[in-house]
DNA sequence: CCATTAAAATGACCGTGGTCAATAATTAAT
DNA sequence: ATTAATTATTGACCACGGTCATTTTAATGG
């Protein structure tokens, strides 16, 4: 008979992770040392890997919940209207993914699971991702000859070509959200669909 | 004074790549061995260090001329007219990228190159895909209310966008070539642009 | 041909993520 | 309580990428 989890499993767990959100506020998620986190929860490092699978699954773990919260804001806020205002209200979640080269490295990794039951916290904002888009496309204020999901898993890829050319030399004069402009007039509103202008 | 390149050089670094290149026919890119390349090379652990500045470094020179080879066919290939014959046409690049995980990872940390001097074969070769895809839009057969260099950025997102979703567990039921059909068509044909159908 | 100087190569060493057989703590059964 | 079974923790150890002071080799000048 499987027996329950223990207390002790919860707080060392918990100890675990509260150490590792602290050297992140304090030094970043680069700086972030397995080493590190297992001196401050006062546990042996084996310990660290029976908690989790690797240092990148405490990452998803601790990423995936600051993408989620943002997904939260969007979701409280009206549906923009314009694309002006649809890449302002991208901006904040677009900062965090780009805050470190190394986040915006772990948040690609892990947007798709590599096997069946491991769909991580990032791989399930990246599904949330296209359903929040998609209730923006309900009404009228853009192209309506696709499906919502099929406009809103476009917004996703530009958001994310935006992004990376945002740490390619070539590219970094421009803003992600002026890089995003062109990219999501053109995807939502094709010249047919287009108000005037 | 500089002196010149010895051709000692030029052959330890030959030896080097050759030795790497064997160990990725033999067992795959993820299996490369920095030790294992010094091995077969004949040489100090040191030196791979010398010729290159880290082992990514190396897979960037490795995997680039091979994406340009791709890119070289496309370019000999006729322009592609529909949809279909496009998704087709970019199936072996898109087979090539998506060969192994650690490729395709490799590719997107260096689609983007970290400090302005520092543009590597990858990133280079996405400049050239833009080129290269642009140049199937000066015609007429797809939507012409947008620039040919923003049509291409879009087919490279979306190709993107559908090679991720291979390694997602939620949509790895379809193949590549299915997943990128609907983006381009609603990309490069809105309904005012299509044919009839 | 030797001395001088620059470039190339070396390998012992380090940092850091990750493993695993052994041990300790907890729970269940009698 | 005592024992047995299960689960949690431990830390020495390994793998592998990467560094750097030192040594070797090649080019240059007199």
């Amino acid at each position: 008979m499987a027996r329950a989890t223990q207390t002790r499993t919860v707080e060392t767990r918990a100890r675990l992770i509260a150490a590792a959100e602290a050297i992140i506020d304090e030094a970043g998620f680069e700086a972030l040392r397995v080493e590190e986190v297992v001196l401050r929860a006062g546990t042996a490092k084996g310990t660290f890997f029976v908690h989790f699978k690797d240092k990148d699954t405490l990452m998803d773990l601790i990423i995936g919940p600051r993408i989620d919260a943002h997904l939260d804001a969007l979701q409280a806020g009206p549906a923009p209207r314009t694309i002006e205002e649809m890449t302002k209200a991208l901006m904040p979640l677009c900062n965090f993914m780009t805050c470190e080269r190394y986040v915006f490295d772990v948040i690609l990794r892990y947007s798709g699971a590599a096997g069946i039951a491991e769909i991580g916290p990032i791989a399930a904002t990246f599904g949330r991702q296209i359903e929040v888009f998609a209730e923006w496309f309900d009404d009228a204020a853009f192209r309506r000859d696709i499906p919502a999901d099929l406009m809103a898993e476009g917004v996703q890829a530009f958001m994310i070509q935006a992004m990376a050319a945002q740490f390619c030399a070539l590219h970094n004069a421009q803003s992600v959200q002026e890089r995003m402009g062109p990219y999501l007039r053109a995807w939502l509103t094709p010249a047919a669909f287009r108000p005037d202008r």
